[in-house]
DNA sequence: CTGAAAGCGCTTACAG
DNA sequence: CTGAAAGCGCTTACAG
């Protein structure tokens, strides 16, 4: 069980450290017999290098990661990066920094400026939630480094992995709670931010799909993930008598659930993620449930998965899918970081 | 930001890494004088142990972690197993090895026996899911390691940390969702395990604080954590007629899954964990919901914990509580591992 | 193309 | 009581 060490492949392979090392990182011409050579010991041995030396010696070497994410009062993405400062400190004695570029997903010029300061200063890898069009993409790819989707996938040539949830099921989960609390006929009211935002019309779909028969969809209105839009839509949308059921499947939710307060009436409501309006909600019984994306262990994740392919040399899966779980009132007593 | 290093110290300190060392380890005396000027520079640094280097050490010293958990036919801590297994396998590098006492929770002489085969075999710590009475706790105080409390609390004099779940409010969580999935008055049944369990009657306490009142308690049956018992009970139980919802707050509920499945009635029905049963259930309508104790994610964080204590010598918690979700049927698509 | 040496930070025998 | 040296496994200049 003990692990083969670089030194004894070295000795099987009748060869020098600093030559199995050329051969595993590449690094320089290693004549054709000796690489064929030690490339069988290492394949024979089953050898994986020793995480703690890599380590120690990135601790001297540096890796710098470069994360493009957030946009300010925007708790959702406060959550991710509190996430990946929190794991960026924890690996700090693996010489682990960061540079963090806090701008919008929506401002796409904020975007490229930061992927050029990245590339400017530097970084082993980069951490980014973004919209993928073309010139993001060409950006990215521009920066000739590793890098992971994080809660928007987006394609690059150099992507490692996404980490995120899985939309349609978040939104099926929404339809399948939905029918549960439920009991008779009812007219229902999604709320999202656009259905060109490729995950929230995604949700809607899975809604759709799950949601029985006594739940009918009578609208489905956009309001930019903005509170006032929200407000003053869903403030319209309980004129309509027949709704008994809102759910809110992008952001912006804050605005809609004081509409539902002040009009006195009390459909049930279901949202995403964990506002300080959804945590209020789910106390006063305003909000039935809420679905968790878990924002902070993206974060945490996106970190390990850097870590662990360019500190550990570990192969790293394509994907890294959230659980959709669902918070209810008495979900949060032991949720208070709601990460 | 840059860590300060033992060698940084000894300079400042005006003396030796050895002695730099003994003071931080408590190895060997060293004088009065020069420790006092040690423990001062490491306090104006704030000198955090590297640990990348650490690890490296640990990898040639070894750190054996002794195991006592589970019993066979429970995917409850098979599932905590496996996050153990998997934690430890993930610290390799760091010369972590585990030595796993796959003993029941209810079987005390083969725990005592387990613990006491730990204590031969010398281990460096040690996690334990077992009921605390007066024998346990004496054999692991004889131990003189640290330990981690899984899933179970109990009390001994080097309890490092508890790492599980909070039994009421799970209960409480339970009683939350069971108001919002009924709809008129209804009777209600509990099927536990015991009642003489700790957790599982503090599950029931905080169900009946949570329910509203249209749901009427009308029973509360133990079923051993016993799936023929579990079926008998349940079967008798769906006689009443007024029955409407079961919660099944122990173990054993496979047993009465079945009992209602064939009983060709339809009550709302609530689960804790995630057995085959369950998700069989939950996949076909028979179980609304289920509250996940996250056990794989117990075993990893009390590895984890382990090794944030013995290997980098950080603070760590006294307590790790998971978080009580829900998990419906959509969840469990991207929950395969129920993890 | 290849090897011997030095270094990352922490520990531990081993001398004094 | 204290210090200099060697080692954990991996990398990287630096010579050859």
């Amino acid at each position: 069980m003990k692990q083969t060490t670089i030194k004894e492949i070295a000795a099987l392979a009748g060869t020098s450290r600093g030559t199995v090392d050329r051969v595993i990182n590449k690094r320089g011409r290693v004549s054709p017999k000796v690489k064929a050579r030690v490339l069988q010991v290492i394949d024979e041995t089953n050898y994986r290098p020793n995480t703690a030396a890599r380590s120690l010696y990135m601790s001297h070497r540096g890796l710098k990661i470069g994360a493009v994410i957030g946009g300010l009062k925007n708790s959702f993405f406060d959550l991710v990066i509190a996430g990946i400062k929190d794991e960026v400190e924890h690996y700090r004695s693996s010489g682990i920094s960061l540079i963090l570029k806090n701008v919008s997903l929506f401002d796409k010029e904020a975007n490229l400026k930061a992927i050029a300061e990245l590339k400017e200063e530097g970084v082993d890898a980069v951490l980014i939630a973004a919209i993928g069009d073309e010139d993001i993409q060409a950006a990215l790819n521009s920066l000739h480094v590793p890098l992971v989707a994080v809660n928007l996938n987006l394609e690059a040539k150099n992507k490692l992995c996404f980490v995120g949830t899985n939309y349609l099921n978040s939104g099926r989960l929404a339809g399948n709670f939905a029918s549960l609390i439920v009991n008779e006929p009812t007219g229902c009211g999604i709320v999202v931010g656009s259905l060109t935002h490729p995950g929230q019309s995604l949700r809607c779909r899975g809604f759709e799909e799950a949601i029985e028969p006594k739940i009918n969809l009578t609208e489905i209105i956009e309001n930019q993930d903005e509170n006032e839009c929200s407000y003053n839509l869903v403030k319209t949308m309980l004129q309509n008598p027949s709704i008994g059921l809102i759910c809110f499947l992008g952001a912006g939710e804050e605005g809609g659930l004081k509409a539902i307060a002040e009009s006195g009436k009390h459909p049930k409501v279901i949202t995403v993620d964990q506002s300080e309006g959804v945590l209020e909600g789910l106390q006063n019984g305003l909000v039935a449930g809420t679905i968790n994306q878990h924002p902070y262990t993206q974060g945490v994740r996106s970190v390990d998965l850097i870590f662990d392919s360019l500190v550990c040399r570990n192969k790293v899966p394509k994907e890294i899918i959230m659980d959709n779980v669902l918070i209810l009132k008495e979900s949060i007593l032991t949720h208070k970081l709601a990460k």
